[in-house]
DNA sequence: CAGAAGATCGGG
DNA sequence: CCGATCTTCTGC
């Protein structure tokens, strides 16, 4: 569409887990109907991983909602929470491997409500393509940030085995 | 079919 | 600390 997006991060398929840290740093980018874009460099994220993973979605299965996670890496997942939030998710890994990072920070603007919120994400954005679309996608970046991992947030409902994964990874300095 | 809880946020 | 606000899942 133009020689903005030449930059495109293609490749989403390896494990969520080796993904995450990569993607602190790469550019979170948007073009609203107005032709206004803005990129955001991604400074906090958390992984989602696989059926067993009590945390994830996808552990309950096979559903409408969960689909696009079971699909190969790529794909937006979204969905509302708490009747007001639209979360943001990037599928990773393999097909029928089902994965997804929530972009849960991005610089100036920190928490996955926020970030939605930002971006105006809504339902529409379920399954869009992120080595296609014209309105979100991600873009690679020279400088690779440091960080650390903690805990994911608001997941004690999956008991304390999942709960206690350090798979929230931030970006340190912001 | 009703009820509860949720990968959250902002106001008081 | 609590209310907003609605989708999804679970139990009867």
């Amino acid at each position: 569409m133009n020689n903005l997006q030449n930059n495109r991060i293609t490749n989403f398929s390896n494990d969520v887990l080796e993904i995450c840290p990569t993607l602190l740093g790469k550019y979170l980018c948007r073009r609203f109907e107005d032709g206004i874009i803005i990129r955001k460099p991604i400074i906090e994220v958390e992984a989602y991983r696989g059926i067993d993973d009590l945390a994830c979605h996808a552990s309950k299965g096979r559903t409408k909602r969960t689909e696009i996670m079971f699909a190969n890496g790529g794909y937006v997942y979204v969905y509302l929470i708490y009747g007001m939030y639209w979360m943001l998710n990037i599928v990773t890994g393999p097909i029928e491997l089902p994965q997804a990072i929530l972009i849960r920070g991005v610089e100036g603007c920190i928490g996955p409500g926020r970030v939605g919120r930002l971006l105006a994400i809504d339902a529409s954005f379920y399954g869009e393509n992120l080595i296609k679309s014209n309105r979100i996608w991600i873009e690679e970046s020279k400088s690779t940030f440091p960080f650390i991992q903690t805990e994911r947030v608001g997941v004690g409902y999956a008991g304390p085995e999942w709960a206690k994964k350090p798979w929230r990874f931030v970006a340190k300095g912001f």
